[in-house]
DNA sequence: TTATATGGTTTATTATAATACACAAATATA
DNA sequence: TATATTTGTGTATTATAATAAACCATATAA
């Protein structure tokens, strides 16, 4: 292990993820913010790596389909009592 | 797929893992606060499955050593270019 | 070319997460 | 038992995420 992941280069990839995702389904920052009750400016600054709140964040994730994997991903590491076990 | 994972139910979730690991590691909230640099009030509400901010949530997980993880499975979502090739 | 749509940015305002206190209720420890 | 620790809760204040509205540059389409 050389170098350890920063919260700051998480937040980037949760917003190129999100990007990459919104261009999948070819709909313009405009559009998702509107379907999920957001500004674009939200969407915006979230894309480019800014903080957010949960709720945004869970909102997006909701969108394309991928809570029920980061509920279940959450529910494997309560179970894991070990955490060494995780390598 | 009967019932649908709901936006709330993550937050407890999270709220709940962030608990367990804590006592793991058999800290208090205040413990765990002035680790993070956060309020002893934003743990509470995080742990009680309420809204926080992703730096909030970043940091804990942060602290569990579980950033790695988290980044690596973002990263693998961003080249899963199928989205139903996850199930 | 002229429109149209999209993404990036700025400013001002509003909503709310985070903080800093305090205090009571549990929970553990002596 | 009594004492200390931890957790849950409340209030007021501050910091900041979210909103709304513009504006411009670029890309895309007519």
């Amino acid at each position: 292990m050389i170098d350890a992941v920063t919260i700051r280069e998480v937040k980037v990839q949760l917003g190129e993820l999100c990007k990459q995702q919104r261009q999948r389904y070819k709909i313009s920052q405009e559009d998702l913010a509107q379907e999920l009750g957001l500004s674009r400016y939200t969407i915006q600054k979230f894309e480019n790596g800014k903080n957010a709140t949960l709720d945004t964040v869970l909102k997006i994730a909701n969108h394309f389909n991928l809570l029920e994997k980061l509920y279940q991903a959450l529910k494997d590491l309560e179970n894991t009592n070990d955490i060494n076990s995780l390598y």
